[in-house]
DNA sequence: TGAACTCTGTTAATTAATAAACAATTTTCT
DNA sequence: AGAAAATTGTTTATTAATTAACAGAGTTCA
Protein backbone atom coordinates (compact mmCIF):
# COMPACT_ATOMS: atom_id res chain seq x y z
CA UNK A 1 0.00 0.00 0.00
CA UNK A 2 2.53 2.65 0.73
CA UNK A 3 3.81 4.81 -2.38
CA UNK A 4 7.01 3.48 -2.22
CA UNK A 5 9.72 5.97 -2.27
CA UNK A 6 7.55 8.84 -1.99
CA UNK A 7 9.28 11.28 0.84
CA UNK A 8 7.26 11.47 3.92
CA UNK A 9 7.66 15.47 4.86
CA UNK A 10 9.21 15.94 8.83
CA UNK A 11 5.76 17.85 9.59
CA UNK A 12 3.84 14.10 9.37
CA UNK A 13 6.64 12.18 11.46
CA UNK A 14 6.67 14.76 13.88
CA UNK A 15 3.08 13.69 14.03
CA UNK A 16 3.19 10.49 14.59
CA UNK A 17 4.36 10.17 17.75
CA UNK A 18 1.22 11.91 18.90
CA UNK A 19 -0.95 9.50 17.53
CA UNK A 20 0.79 6.66 18.99
CA UNK A 21 0.25 8.11 22.13
CA UNK A 22 -3.18 8.58 21.97
CA UNK A 23 -4.38 5.84 20.47
CA UNK A 24 -2.62 3.79 23.37
CA UNK A 25 -4.94 5.76 25.28
CA UNK A 26 -7.70 4.97 23.40
CA UNK A 27 -6.41 1.10 24.07
CA UNK A 28 -6.04 1.93 27.98
CA UNK A 29 -9.87 2.65 27.62
CA UNK A 30 -10.84 -0.19 26.00
CA UNK A 31 -12.26 1.92 22.68
CA UNK A 32 -11.05 -0.50 19.67
CA UNK A 33 -12.92 2.08 16.73
CA UNK A 34 -12.21 5.31 15.76
CA UNK A 35 -13.20 7.28 13.30
CA UNK A 36 -10.45 10.23 11.89
CA UNK A 37 -13.86 12.51 12.89
CA UNK A 38 -13.84 11.80 16.48
CA UNK A 39 -9.85 11.30 16.38
CA UNK A 40 -9.59 15.19 15.64
CA UNK A 41 -11.83 15.87 18.16
CA UNK A 42 -9.63 14.10 20.61
CA UNK A 43 -5.92 15.18 18.85
CA UNK A 44 -6.67 18.24 17.93
CA UNK A 45 -5.73 18.24 14.12
CA UNK A 46 -8.51 18.17 11.31
CA UNK A 47 -9.71 14.91 10.19
CA UNK A 48 -8.95 15.65 6.89
CA UNK A 49 -5.02 15.78 8.30
CA UNK A 50 -5.51 13.01 9.92
CA UNK A 51 -6.66 10.93 6.83
CA UNK A 52 -3.90 12.15 4.85
CA UNK A 53 -1.18 11.73 7.36
CA UNK A 54 -2.25 8.29 7.97
CA UNK A 55 -2.30 7.42 4.10
CA UNK A 56 1.53 8.44 4.00
CA UNK A 57 1.92 4.51 5.14
CA UNK A 58 -0.93 3.30 4.18
CA UNK A 59 -4.72 2.70 4.12
CA UNK A 60 -5.25 1.57 7.28
CA UNK A 61 -9.06 2.48 7.62
CA UNK A 62 -11.90 1.01 6.37
CA UNK A 63 -14.72 3.06 4.80
CA UNK A 64 -18.04 3.97 6.86
CA UNK A 65 -16.26 1.89 9.53
CA UNK A 66 -13.36 3.97 10.54
CA UNK A 67 -9.83 2.59 12.18
CA UNK A 68 -9.18 -0.10 13.98
CA UNK A 69 -7.28 1.09 16.87
CA UNK A 70 -5.11 -1.67 18.17
CA UNK A 71 -4.11 -2.47 14.49
CA UNK A 72 -3.46 1.38 13.64
CA UNK A 73 -1.58 1.07 17.18
CA UNK A 74 0.88 -1.86 15.87
CA UNK A 75 1.25 -0.46 12.63
CA UNK A 76 2.06 3.25 13.63
CA UNK A 77 4.60 1.34 16.57
CA UNK A 78 6.16 -0.42 13.60
CA UNK A 79 6.63 2.71 11.35
CA UNK A 80 7.94 4.23 14.30
CA UNK A 81 10.75 1.44 14.66
CA UNK A 82 9.64 0.65 18.06
CA UNK A 83 9.18 -3.11 17.71
CA UNK A 84 13.26 -3.46 18.39
CA UNK A 85 15.97 -2.34 20.56
CA UNK A 86 18.39 0.47 20.35
CA UNK A 87 21.65 -0.01 22.35
CA UNK A 88 22.46 4.03 24.08
CA UNK A 89 25.14 5.54 26.29
CA UNK A 90 25.24 8.68 27.68
CA UNK A 91 27.91 11.11 26.78
CA UNK A 92 28.39 13.50 29.85
CA UNK A 93 27.10 12.73 33.28
CA UNK A 94 26.77 15.84 34.77
CA UNK A 95 23.45 17.09 35.89
CA UNK A 96 21.20 17.02 32.49
CA UNK A 97 23.25 13.62 31.65
CA UNK A 98 22.19 11.93 34.96
CA UNK A 99 18.54 13.55 34.41
CA UNK A 100 18.45 11.90 31.59
CA UNK A 101 19.52 8.20 32.82
CA UNK A 102 17.51 8.90 35.58
CA UNK A 103 14.32 9.38 33.45
CA UNK A 104 13.67 5.78 33.26
CA UNK A 105 10.55 6.68 30.79
CA UNK A 106 13.30 6.59 27.70
CA UNK A 107 14.63 3.15 28.52
CA UNK A 108 11.13 1.68 28.37
CA UNK A 109 10.84 2.73 25.27
CA UNK A 110 13.58 0.73 23.86
CA UNK A 111 16.51 2.57 24.23
CA UNK A 112 18.72 0.58 26.84
CA UNK A 113 21.40 2.62 28.40
CA UNK A 114 24.07 0.27 28.80
CA UNK A 115 26.93 2.91 30.04
CA UNK A 116 27.29 6.36 30.77
CA UNK A 117 30.82 8.59 29.97
CA UNK A 118 32.20 11.45 31.33
CA UNK A 119 35.76 13.29 31.58
CA UNK A 120 35.50 14.59 35.87
CA UNK A 121 38.22 11.96 37.35
CA UNK A 122 35.37 12.23 40.81
CA UNK A 123 32.33 10.92 38.84
CA UNK A 124 33.97 7.91 36.96
CA UNK A 125 33.11 5.07 38.89
CA UNK A 126 30.37 5.82 40.20
CA UNK A 127 26.54 4.33 39.12
CA UNK A 128 23.39 5.60 38.42
CA UNK A 129 20.59 3.38 38.45
CA UNK A 130 23.03 0.39 37.77
CA UNK A 131 24.60 2.26 34.75
CA UNK A 132 28.23 3.13 35.34
CA UNK A 133 29.72 6.30 34.74
CA UNK A 134 33.10 5.32 32.26
CA UNK A 135 36.28 7.21 31.59
CA UNK A 136 35.47 9.05 28.47
CA UNK A 137 38.76 7.95 26.69
CA UNK A 138 37.31 4.69 26.57
CA UNK A 139 34.34 5.46 24.33
CA UNK A 140 35.23 4.52 21.25
CA UNK A 141 35.93 1.04 22.36
CA UNK A 142 32.82 1.01 24.32
CA UNK A 143 30.52 1.68 21.79
CA UNK A 144 32.61 -1.10 19.27
CA UNK A 145 32.99 -3.56 21.72
CA UNK A 146 29.21 -3.25 22.29
CA UNK A 147 27.48 -2.66 19.10
CA UNK A 148 26.22 0.78 20.84
CA UNK A 149 23.79 2.28 17.98
CA UNK A 150 22.84 5.76 19.80
CA UNK A 151 24.80 8.15 21.40
CA UNK A 152 23.12 10.89 23.77
CA UNK A 153 24.65 14.04 23.80
CA UNK A 154 24.85 15.75 27.40
CA UNK A 155 28.08 17.46 27.36
CA UNK A 156 28.62 21.52 27.47
CA UNK A 157 28.51 23.24 24.38
CA UNK A 158 32.08 23.80 23.85
CA UNK A 159 32.65 20.11 23.20
CA UNK A 160 29.35 18.76 21.63
CA UNK A 161 30.69 19.04 18.07
CA UNK A 162 34.10 16.74 19.44
CA UNK A 163 31.68 14.46 20.84
CA UNK A 164 29.62 14.13 17.85
CA UNK A 165 32.32 13.36 15.16
CA UNK A 166 33.84 10.63 18.38
CA UNK A 167 30.75 9.07 18.15
CA UNK A 168 29.87 9.12 15.12
CA UNK A 169 33.48 7.75 13.79
CA UNK A 170 33.07 5.05 16.69
CA UNK A 171 30.06 3.63 14.34
CA UNK A 172 27.31 5.25 16.05
CA UNK A 173 24.11 4.94 14.10
CA UNK A 174 21.65 8.15 15.66
CA UNK A 175 22.49 10.93 18.03
CA UNK A 176 19.96 11.87 20.55
CA UNK A 177 21.35 15.81 21.41
CA UNK A 178 20.51 17.93 24.66
CA UNK A 179 23.28 20.15 24.45
CA UNK A 180 22.73 24.11 23.02
CA UNK A 181 24.91 23.57 19.75
CA UNK A 182 23.54 22.15 16.25
CA UNK A 183 25.31 19.61 15.84
CA UNK A 184 26.60 18.67 12.15
CA UNK A 185 26.81 15.72 11.24
CA UNK A 186 26.80 12.92 7.90
CA UNK A 187 23.75 12.16 5.63
CA UNK A 188 23.97 8.49 6.81
CA UNK A 189 23.42 10.09 10.69
CA UNK A 190 20.50 10.59 12.53
CA UNK A 191 20.05 13.64 14.66
CA UNK A 192 17.64 14.93 17.06
CA UNK A 193 17.75 17.74 19.13
CA UNK A 194 15.99 18.46 22.08
CA UNK A 195 16.95 22.14 22.89
CA UNK A 196 15.01 22.82 26.43
CA UNK A 197 16.86 26.62 26.43
CA UNK A 198 14.88 27.43 23.04
CA UNK A 199 12.07 26.03 24.47
CA UNK A 200 12.29 28.62 27.59
CA UNK A 201 13.24 31.25 25.34
CA UNK A 202 9.97 30.20 23.20
CA UNK A 203 7.63 30.55 26.60
CA UNK A 204 9.25 33.56 28.03
CA UNK A 205 8.68 34.89 24.43
CA UNK A 206 4.83 34.24 25.05
CA UNK A 207 4.50 35.65 28.46
CA UNK A 208 6.13 39.06 27.64
CA UNK A 209 3.48 39.44 24.31
CA UNK A 210 0.93 38.51 26.26
CA UNK A 211 1.83 41.04 29.17
CA UNK A 212 2.80 43.54 26.96
CA UNK A 213 0.44 43.18 23.58
CA UNK A 214 1.85 45.17 21.23
CA UNK A 215 4.15 47.53 22.52
CA UNK B 1 9.16 50.35 13.39
CA UNK B 2 6.85 47.28 14.21
CA UNK B 3 4.28 46.77 12.77
CA UNK B 4 1.75 46.99 15.05
CA UNK B 5 -0.58 44.06 16.06
CA UNK B 6 0.67 42.25 12.45
CA UNK B 7 0.60 38.74 14.01
CA UNK B 8 3.94 36.55 14.08
CA UNK B 9 3.87 33.21 13.25
CA UNK B 10 4.77 30.36 15.70
CA UNK B 11 7.61 29.43 13.00
CA UNK B 12 9.41 32.94 13.49
CA UNK B 13 9.18 32.57 17.24
CA UNK B 14 11.00 29.48 17.09
CA UNK B 15 14.07 30.73 15.63
CA UNK B 16 14.36 33.72 17.90
CA UNK B 17 16.17 31.69 20.36
CA UNK B 18 18.38 30.06 17.88
CA UNK B 19 19.40 33.42 16.37
CA UNK B 20 19.93 34.78 19.90
CA UNK B 21 22.15 31.92 20.60
CA UNK B 22 24.35 32.54 17.40
CA UNK B 23 24.51 35.64 18.33
CA UNK B 24 25.60 35.23 21.66
CA UNK B 25 28.80 33.23 20.35
CA UNK B 26 29.35 35.65 18.07
CA UNK B 27 30.09 38.14 20.79
CA UNK B 28 32.10 35.80 22.86
CA UNK B 29 34.42 35.47 19.49
CA UNK B 30 34.48 39.44 19.67
CA UNK B 31 32.79 39.47 16.30
CA UNK B 32 30.81 42.86 16.28
CA UNK B 33 29.11 43.35 12.75
CA UNK B 34 27.30 40.54 10.75
CA UNK B 35 25.69 40.34 7.35
CA UNK B 36 22.96 38.18 6.68
CA UNK B 37 24.73 36.38 4.04
CA UNK B 38 27.10 35.73 6.56
CA UNK B 39 24.73 34.68 8.98
CA UNK B 40 22.96 32.61 6.78
CA UNK B 41 26.49 30.33 6.29
CA UNK B 42 26.76 30.02 9.76
CA UNK B 43 22.90 29.30 11.04
CA UNK B 44 22.53 27.78 8.14
CA UNK B 45 18.68 29.33 7.35
CA UNK B 46 18.53 31.50 4.10
CA UNK B 47 19.91 35.26 4.53
CA UNK B 48 16.27 36.01 3.09
CA UNK B 49 14.49 34.09 5.90
CA UNK B 50 16.93 35.59 8.43
CA UNK B 51 15.96 39.10 6.91
CA UNK B 52 12.38 38.50 6.67
CA UNK B 53 12.57 37.40 10.74
CA UNK B 54 14.00 39.84 11.72
CA UNK B 55 11.33 42.84 9.61
CA UNK B 56 9.09 41.05 11.74
CA UNK B 57 9.79 43.34 15.12
CA UNK B 58 11.71 46.02 13.48
CA UNK B 59 14.98 47.64 11.05
CA UNK B 60 17.43 46.52 13.01
CA UNK B 61 19.39 46.50 10.15
CA UNK B 62 21.54 49.34 7.97
CA UNK B 63 22.03 48.88 4.55
CA UNK B 64 25.44 48.48 2.91
CA UNK B 65 26.56 47.58 6.78
CA UNK B 66 24.60 44.56 8.15
CA UNK B 67 23.53 44.08 11.65
CA UNK B 68 25.32 45.32 15.07
CA UNK B 69 25.73 41.77 16.71
CA UNK B 70 25.45 43.54 20.56
CA UNK B 71 22.68 45.87 19.41
CA UNK B 72 20.66 42.80 17.40
CA UNK B 73 21.99 40.76 20.27
CA UNK B 74 19.79 42.70 22.92
CA UNK B 75 17.26 43.78 20.75
CA UNK B 76 16.06 40.11 20.66
CA UNK B 77 16.55 39.83 23.82
CA UNK B 78 14.11 42.13 24.71
CA UNK B 79 11.55 40.90 22.23
CA UNK B 80 12.25 37.37 24.15
CA UNK B 81 11.24 39.06 27.35
CA UNK B 82 14.93 37.70 28.97
CA UNK B 83 15.13 41.38 30.25
CA UNK B 84 13.39 40.20 33.58
CA UNK B 85 12.86 37.42 35.86
CA UNK B 86 9.96 34.80 36.42
CA UNK B 87 9.18 33.38 39.49
CA UNK B 88 8.75 29.69 39.55
CA UNK B 89 7.87 26.75 41.03
CA UNK B 90 7.89 22.55 39.95
CA UNK B 91 5.42 19.99 40.48
CA UNK B 92 6.39 16.64 40.95
CA UNK B 93 9.81 15.86 42.66
CA UNK B 94 10.38 12.64 41.05
CA UNK B 95 13.11 11.45 38.44
CA UNK B 96 12.02 14.06 36.27
CA UNK B 97 11.36 17.17 38.23
CA UNK B 98 14.44 16.59 39.98
CA UNK B 99 16.22 16.20 37.02
CA UNK B 100 15.15 19.51 35.40
CA UNK B 101 15.44 21.61 39.39
CA UNK B 102 19.04 20.31 38.83
CA UNK B 103 19.27 21.06 35.47
CA UNK B 104 20.68 24.63 36.50
CA UNK B 105 21.08 25.95 33.10
CA UNK B 106 17.36 27.01 33.11
CA UNK B 107 17.76 29.21 36.04
CA UNK B 108 20.28 31.08 34.94
CA UNK B 109 17.98 32.05 32.01
CA UNK B 110 15.58 34.19 34.02
CA UNK B 111 13.56 31.49 35.82
CA UNK B 112 14.34 31.13 39.45
CA UNK B 113 13.36 28.24 41.44
CA UNK B 114 10.88 29.27 44.43
CA UNK B 115 10.01 25.53 45.42
CA UNK B 116 8.61 21.56 44.54
CA UNK B 117 5.90 19.92 45.40
CA UNK B 118 5.13 16.27 45.72
CA UNK B 119 2.27 14.22 46.90
CA UNK B 120 4.89 11.38 48.49
CA UNK B 121 5.96 12.00 52.44
CA UNK B 122 9.11 10.36 51.47
CA UNK B 123 10.14 13.54 49.41
CA UNK B 124 8.56 15.90 51.02
CA UNK B 125 11.20 17.93 53.17
CA UNK B 126 14.16 16.96 51.31
CA UNK B 127 15.86 19.90 49.49
CA UNK B 128 17.36 19.64 45.85
CA UNK B 129 19.47 22.41 45.67
CA UNK B 130 18.63 24.76 48.15
CA UNK B 131 15.41 24.55 46.87
CA UNK B 132 12.94 22.19 49.37
CA UNK B 133 10.13 19.85 48.43
CA UNK B 134 6.88 20.50 49.93
CA UNK B 135 3.52 19.10 50.23
CA UNK B 136 1.33 19.64 47.12
CA UNK B 137 -1.48 20.27 49.12
CA UNK B 138 0.14 23.92 49.76
CA UNK B 139 0.71 24.30 46.35
CA UNK B 140 -2.31 27.41 46.05
CA UNK B 141 -0.91 29.15 48.82
CA UNK B 142 2.32 29.27 48.34
CA UNK B 143 1.99 30.42 44.47
CA UNK B 144 -0.24 33.50 45.52
CA UNK B 145 2.33 34.27 48.39
CA UNK B 146 5.22 34.07 46.90
CA UNK B 147 3.29 36.02 43.33
CA UNK B 148 5.15 32.76 41.04
CA UNK B 149 4.43 33.32 38.11
CA UNK B 150 5.67 29.85 36.14
CA UNK B 151 4.58 26.52 37.03
CA UNK B 152 7.04 23.52 35.19
CA UNK B 153 4.62 20.48 35.20
CA UNK B 154 6.66 17.20 35.85
CA UNK B 155 3.89 14.52 37.08
CA UNK B 156 2.84 11.61 35.56
CA UNK B 157 0.66 12.03 32.26
CA UNK B 158 -2.64 11.06 34.57
CA UNK B 159 -1.99 13.98 37.04
CA UNK B 160 -1.01 16.89 34.53
CA UNK B 161 -4.14 18.57 33.42
CA UNK B 162 -5.65 18.16 37.14
CA UNK B 163 -2.18 19.67 38.00
CA UNK B 164 -2.09 22.38 35.42
CA UNK B 165 -6.25 23.28 36.36
CA UNK B 166 -4.65 23.87 40.03
CA UNK B 167 -1.96 26.19 38.99
CA UNK B 168 -4.21 28.41 36.71
CA UNK B 169 -6.82 28.74 39.34
CA UNK B 170 -4.05 29.56 41.75
CA UNK B 171 -3.04 32.44 39.18
CA UNK B 172 0.20 31.02 37.26
CA UNK B 173 0.57 32.73 34.07
CA UNK B 174 2.57 29.78 32.07
CA UNK B 175 3.50 26.59 32.30
CA UNK B 176 6.34 24.63 31.10
CA UNK B 177 5.37 21.20 30.16
CA UNK B 178 7.08 17.90 30.78
CA UNK B 179 4.42 14.96 31.02
CA UNK B 180 3.33 13.46 28.40
CA UNK B 181 -0.04 14.82 27.61
CA UNK B 182 -1.55 17.99 25.76
CA UNK B 183 -2.44 20.42 28.57
CA UNK B 184 -5.57 22.19 27.92
CA UNK B 185 -5.38 25.58 29.18
CA UNK B 186 -7.71 28.87 28.57
CA UNK B 187 -6.43 31.64 26.07
CA UNK B 188 -4.66 34.05 28.44
CA UNK B 189 -2.53 31.30 29.62
CA UNK B 190 1.01 30.44 28.42
CA UNK B 191 1.96 26.61 27.62
CA UNK B 192 5.13 25.33 26.69
CA UNK B 193 4.98 21.27 26.00
CA UNK B 194 8.34 19.60 25.82
CA UNK B 195 7.65 15.85 25.03
CA UNK B 196 10.77 13.90 25.20
CA UNK B 197 9.28 10.52 24.04
CA UNK B 198 7.78 12.56 21.17
CA UNK B 199 11.26 13.37 20.49
CA UNK B 200 12.85 9.68 21.18
CA UNK B 201 9.85 8.72 18.81
CA UNK B 202 11.22 10.44 15.94
CA UNK B 203 14.54 9.67 16.63
CA UNK B 204 13.43 5.73 16.30
CA UNK B 205 11.66 6.73 13.15
CA UNK B 206 14.40 8.35 11.47
CA UNK B 207 16.96 5.06 12.37
CA UNK B 208 14.46 2.80 11.44
CA UNK B 209 13.82 4.55 8.09
CA UNK B 210 17.74 4.82 7.41
CA UNK B 211 17.96 1.49 8.34
CA UNK B 212 15.21 -0.42 6.15
CA UNK B 213 14.65 2.10 3.32
CA UNK B 214 11.25 1.84 1.34
CA UNK B 215 10.07 -0.95 3.05
C1' DT C 1 -32.56 -7.19 1.68
C1' DG C 2 -32.01 -2.61 0.53
C1' DA C 3 -32.09 2.31 1.54
C1' DA C 4 -29.89 5.66 4.34
C1' DC C 5 -25.91 6.72 6.54
C1' DT C 6 -20.95 6.65 7.57
C1' DC C 7 -16.34 7.18 6.63
C1' DT C 8 -12.15 6.46 4.02
C1' DG C 9 -8.68 7.55 0.43
C1' DT C 10 -7.61 10.86 -2.75
C1' DT C 11 -7.84 14.86 -5.53
C1' DA C 12 -8.52 19.84 -5.68
C1' DA C 13 -8.38 24.40 -3.39
C1' DT C 14 -6.59 27.28 -0.01
C1' DT C 15 -3.49 29.06 3.12
C1' DA C 16 1.05 29.50 5.10
C1' DA C 17 5.98 29.44 4.79
C1' DT C 18 10.08 29.98 2.30
C1' DA C 19 13.00 31.74 -1.26
C1' DA C 20 14.11 34.93 -4.93
C1' DA C 21 14.35 39.46 -6.80
C1' DC C 22 15.30 44.14 -6.62
C1' DA C 23 15.17 49.22 -5.58
C1' DA C 24 17.13 52.14 -2.18
C1' DT C 25 20.80 53.22 0.76
C1' DT C 26 25.34 52.90 2.90
C1' DT C 27 29.96 51.65 2.85
C1' DT C 28 34.36 51.03 0.88
C1' DC C 29 38.12 52.13 -1.85
C1' DT C 30 40.74 54.78 -5.11
C1' DA D 1 34.64 63.09 -4.13
C1' DG D 2 32.74 59.61 -6.83
C1' DA D 3 32.30 54.95 -8.72
C1' DA D 4 31.87 50.18 -7.41
C1' DA D 5 30.46 46.92 -4.07
C1' DA D 6 27.65 45.47 -0.29
C1' DT D 7 23.55 44.85 2.09
C1' DT D 8 19.10 45.88 3.86
C1' DG D 9 13.86 46.07 3.81
C1' DT D 10 10.24 44.75 1.07
C1' DT D 11 7.67 43.00 -2.71
C1' DT D 12 6.85 39.16 -5.73
C1' DA D 13 7.17 34.23 -6.86
C1' DT D 14 7.53 29.59 -5.44
C1' DT D 15 7.05 25.76 -2.68
C1' DA D 16 5.04 23.31 1.19
C1' DA D 17 1.38 22.36 4.36
C1' DT D 18 -3.22 22.31 5.52
C1' DT D 19 -8.02 22.11 4.68
C1' DA D 20 -12.07 21.15 1.93
C1' DA D 21 -14.58 18.36 -1.29
C1' DC D 22 -16.30 14.23 -2.97
C1' DA D 23 -16.69 9.61 -5.26
C1' DG D 24 -16.69 5.04 -3.88
C1' DA D 25 -16.97 1.41 -0.56
C1' DG D 26 -18.79 -0.55 3.82
C1' DT D 27 -21.98 -0.48 7.65
C1' DT D 28 -26.23 -0.19 9.97
C1' DC D 29 -30.86 -0.89 10.72
C1' DA D 30 -35.72 -1.19 9.54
Amino acid sequence: MQRTSQKVSMAVIRRLPKYYRYLENLLNKEIYRISSKELSRIIGFTASQIRQDLNCFGGFGQQGYGYNVEELYKEIGKILGLVREYKSVIIGAGNLGQAIANYSDFQRKGFKLKAMFDINPKLIGLKIRDVEILDVDNLEDFIKENDIEVGIICVPFSKAQETADRLIAAGIKGIWNFAPFDIKVPDNIVIENVHLSESLFTLSYLLNEYNNPED
